[in-house]
Formats: structure tokens, sequence, C-alpha cells
DNA sequence: TTGAAAGCGCTAACAT
DNA sequence: ATGTTAGCGCTTTCAA
């Protein structure tokens, strides 16, 4: 069997009580006897069983991460920001891949519910479960942090980007040097694209340019690499068409890519015939060609900000329940994937 | 507090054993009862305390898989694979980012044994660990299996690609196609550069090919996406050289991106006038411009394999140790960055 | 400053 | 088929 804080207690000649509290360092204890157990401890190589203690004291210094899917390196990117931060807080990490799928997302959230982490970050994902009040009634047991997820009547804590400016800056830039004609190009899952093309539909009314429906094209899997499915749909539905745009907003890097892709199929030129605008700023943007044009989405600052907060709310559950919303800016990026028509 | 397995026997009118037994389906329970104590289970909204699970029986249904960056897209394709079938089973998975070092490997190999995980898989990493035993003693306590390690003296099971397989397909086009003169591009920490290299230089022997040593170049940070530090190292000691290599075999897709990205910078042409193999094959190699031939690592296969034998030792551990060694095969992927020297 | 002991929520051996 | 009960390994209150 392996070694328990009673074996320590008996090498030390001491209780379970005084292990524990030098341990822990939550109680006085006398040097001399620390030192005996500190020594007790090294000599067996003793490691605390985290079960016994989360089943002692709920708290497992755990934590559960939600991604829709770790094919886009955008969720990572949030991941590896949130991995570097808790771990520097003994804290470790469940990662949940949900498919963008609302009933593994409740799964997922159940199932973490009953290995009692300490808290629940959720990267973005589908409407549902913040339609029907789920996150909220889950935010009654747990600490639960959103990302870009929606934020009315909800009752967790949330962090999102700062999502029309970066859009805006970048719609602006594409007005500026001449493009009229522009389509926006976005996924059918989750806030942020519906938040997209509202913002879209308000700045095309502001800008006095009439919006053609067609330019407004949805694909089914936004969080995949440019695949048979989304290429052909792409070049059904707009790249052949006759008033094509000019100019492509696209939701995330992954679906540029993709029109990228499209585009060379098509035999046209990217700039020269189409411009294109991402979203995320993922690496791949900055390495292929032409180098793309992105909003970049902070994600580094994206993660750390969530899961410092979800750090400090649970180390601080002192019934101070004021919810967090926080914001981060948003940042447009122009490389080389935007030429003007002037 | 939480509703518990007593306010269901409660509500049921049995005894806790009775509910365990209806959960688990481990031993007989009558119907009638069956249905009282679901019904129960239900109007409570009852779930299973994991952490009492776990002390009560040693098991957590959760694993741990270890990366060494999230940064490289290779290492999550393997993740994505893992989490693909463990799910499937009840498992949920600890990701945990060593950042290729050994000590944070060793932090991380304690904090799972402490959570009492089923199971870990190591996907590559630094060798240190290999070499002192310390994955040895850890297989002792738990079931580990390593992708891509030192299997000489190991006691933990085993999955590894078939390095040379792909690496002399490799090479082989390399030469049919005029190269003589050709370079290898490695990293610095783990046993699969060192095979690379082993391997590469007992290829150009067999080939009669003399060996000049400065083709052969280590880059610090293999795991990272091309920055300065590499930049500027690649460009100084191969690029500029009198005598470059017409050719070079990169041992991960990472890193042929860098030597792409350094290329550029000096205005020479991938393929006519350096070809580029690389190693992995991550989705951007076939995105990017040229499309860069690589070997593909079939991480699918990889980490797929991986899990199911892990599930595979942790539902049978009846005592019978066999270790498992499996190795999976590789494939060169020819696409456009290779270019005829004839 | 330290020890004794109850309790966290579940499982499984034993008894019926 | 079902109930009783002794743990699993730790924390923490109460007493000393």
């Amino acid at each position: 069997m392996n070694v328990t804080i009673d074996d320590v207690a008996k090498l030390a000649r001491v209780s379970t009580a005084t292990v524990s509290r030098t341990i822990n360092g939550n109680y006085p204890v006398h040097e001399s006897t620390k030192k005996r157990v500190l020594k007790a401890i090294k000599d067996l190589d003793y490691h605390p069983n985290y079960s016994a203690i989360a089943l002692a004291t709920k708290s497992t210094k755990s934590i559960g991460v939600l991604i829709p899917g770790i094919a886009n390196p955008y969720f990572l990117k949030v991941t590896e920001a949130i991995e570097n931060t808790i771990y520097k807080s003994g804290y470790i990490m469940f990662l949940c891949d949900t498919k963008n799928d609302p009933e593994m997302e409740r799964y997922y959230i159940n199932n973490l519910l009953s290995r009692n982490v300490d808290g629940i970050i959720v990267v973005e994902g589908p409407d549902e479960n913040h339609l029907n009040g789920f996150f909220n009634k889950a935010a009654e047991k747990i600490n639960v942090v959103i990302i870009n997820g929606i934020s009315e009547n909800l009752n967790c804590h949330h962090v999102s980007c700062d999502q029309e400016q970066g859009m805006r800056d970048a719609l602006d830039y594409l007005i500026s040097i001449g493009h009229v004609n522009i389509g926006l190009l976005i996924g059918n899952n989750g806030h942020s694209f519906r938040l997209k093309k509202q913002f879209f539909i308000k700045f095309m009314k502001q800008k006095n340019i009439p919006l053609n429906k067609e330019n407004i094209i949805c694909l089914q899997n936004e969080n995949e690499l440019p695949n048979a499915d989304n290429l052909s749909h792409l070049l059904e539905c707009v790249l052949n068409s006759k008033n094509r745009p000019t100019a492509f907003y696209v939701g995330n890097d992954l679906m540029s890519l993709t029109l990228l892709e499209a585009s060379k199929l098509l035999g046209l030129s990217v700039p020269s015939d189409i411009s294109i605008i991402g979203n995320d700023n993922i690496a791949f943007t900055e390495f292929c060609s032409p180098k793309l044009s992105t909003v970049d989405y902070k994600t580094e600052i994206l993660g750390e900000t969530s899961a410092k907060l979800l750090l400090n709310v649970i180390e601080n559950k002192k019934g101070d329940d004021k919810l967090e919303k926080i914001v981060i800016k948003t940042e447009f990026i122009n490389r080389e994937s935007c030429a003007s028509l002037k």
C-alpha cells in the first residue's frame, strides 16, 4: 500500500493532526517536532492523497477548462495562458473538448462538478446552455468564468473581447481603401459570430452601404481546418457569384485560411482580387502567404485574466458575491491580405 | 450542502449500499427498488462525489497527459486523439505542459500520483527522467504509457513511431533527385532528435556521402514558432555558409517553418534554392507556400493507440504484467518543398 | 503545542 | 435481494 499520514505520524512519534498541521502550516507546531515530521515525510517519500483531502475539505486544487475544439489554435493559446497562470498556484487543469455540442458541455460540467473542481472556465462555445439557464444553475454550485459568451442575464463571471472595436477598425480600413462590396464570413455557433453579424449590419447601415444579404455567409464547422465541405460551400455560394465581394471580414482565422485556400482554387489572388481580414490572430496568419491581416484577440491576456479572476474568486469566497465582467481590448493588425481599390 | 448518497437512500427507503449497487450495477437489485432509487436520484439531482469514490476504490476515472509544449500542434493532435478515445469510456484528462523541463515533468507526475489518476501518458519530452530511472519508479505505482521516448531499460508501456522508416524514404528521395549536400536540423531535447541524428549519420555513411559536421544544426527551442532567436541562429550558422546544403531534413515541422522563414529572409527560394522535408505533418504544412513535404507521424493513430493501450491496462490489471511496445508506421508525404537538382 | 476522535461520501465484505 | 458497518486518508474541533 501507499504511505499515508499515519505512517508519517508513527515514524515521527506524533499524531496525524500534528503531521497535517506541519504540512499545511495553519496551526502552530513546535520547531523540533516540525523537523521530526518533515524528516519522516522525506524518509518515507510521503505524498498526501488528494482524494482524501478533497473529501475532507471540498477543495481539489483543480479547475476544468472547456473548449469547443482542440483543432482551433485560438482556443489552445487561451488554454496555454490559463495553464501558465494556474500551475504557479499549484492548480492543475482538466481539459475538456466539447466539440461545440451543448450536451457535451453539460456532460462535462456535471462531471467536473462531481469531481469537486474548484472552478470552471468555459471558452466560447454554443449558446444553448447560456439561454436555458444551465450555466446560471451551475454557477450556484461552483465558480465559473465564461469567456466570450452571452453576458446578459448571466450569473457567472465573464471575460470578453471588445468585439466591436477591432472589427470597426478593420471595416473602417477596408472602406478607407475603397471597398464597398464587403462580405462577412462567420460560423454557425456561438455568441461571437452573432455579435459580429449584428455589428456588421449596423456598421453598413451607418455607412449608408446597402446590405447584400448574400454577402453574409455561414460555415457549419467554424473550428476546422480547410476541408472539402467548407471549401465547396464557399466556392458555391460566394466566390463564384457575379457580384462577388471585393473584400471579406472573416469571423475566425481558421475560416480566413479556408477562404484563402478557396480563392487559390479559383485562381483568384489575395489581395489583388480579394482582400481578407481575419479574426483571432492565430500564429499561422503570420506565416502564410500572403500574411493575413486580422483582429488580434489578445489570447494571452484573455487566458491569463480569466485564470487570475477564477483563482481570486476561489481563494476569496468569503461570500462577497459581486460578479466580475471584464472586457479586453482588441487590435486590428494590418499585414498583407488587403489591397486598395483606388 | 450537496446531496449525498444518504439523502438518496433515505428518500428511496433503502440502505446506501443498495443505492451504490443500483448505480454501479455490480450486484443484483430488485427491479422495483431499482426504480425507486433511480427516481430518488433524479428527483434530488444527485451526482456522486468522485473524491469519495476515489478514496474508497482508488480509481478516479481520470488520466494525466504530459506534453512538452502546448504551442506545438503536433502534441495537440496527439492530445486530441487521446481525448477522443478516453471520454467515451467516461475518463477525463489532466493536461500538463512540462515545457520540456525534467523538473516540471517530475512535479506533474508526483502531483498526478497524489491525485490517484488511473494512468499517465507522456508524450515525448526530455531524456533525463528516462535515464535517471524516474519513469521506471513511477511505473511501479501507476500505469504509464510513453510516446516516442527511450524504450531501452524501460518498465513502462511504450508507443512509438517508426522513426527510421519515414526518414529513410525522405532521404532516399532527396538523393534520387540529385541532392548530396544535405543538412539536418534538429532540436536539443529528446530521444527523437537523437535517433534522427544517429540515423542520419548511419545513412550518409551507407550512401558513401562524406558527412559535413556543420550540416547538423541544433535549435534550442524546438517547440516554438519562428522567432528572432531561432531565426538568427539559423541565419548565422547555416544559410550564410558558403557550403550551404541544397536540402534539409528537419526534425519537426515547427522548425521547418522556421527554416522556411529564414530562407525567405535571405531571399532564398524554396524549393529552387533549398529543399525542405519536415517531420510530423502538422496542419500548417499543407497550407503554407510552398506546401511542405514532411514525414507523417500519424498523430491520430498514435494518440488513439496509446489511449486504448492505457485503458486496457487500467481495466485489466489482474497482475498480468507484460509490457507492451507498439510501433506505428510513418509515411513520407511529398508536397512542394523539394526540387530536383538534375 | 499536541492528541483524540468525529466526519467527509462512498464501497464492499459480511450477515441475513 | 438487502442492510450493517468498517474502512479509504485526510482535516478540524474539542480537550488537555
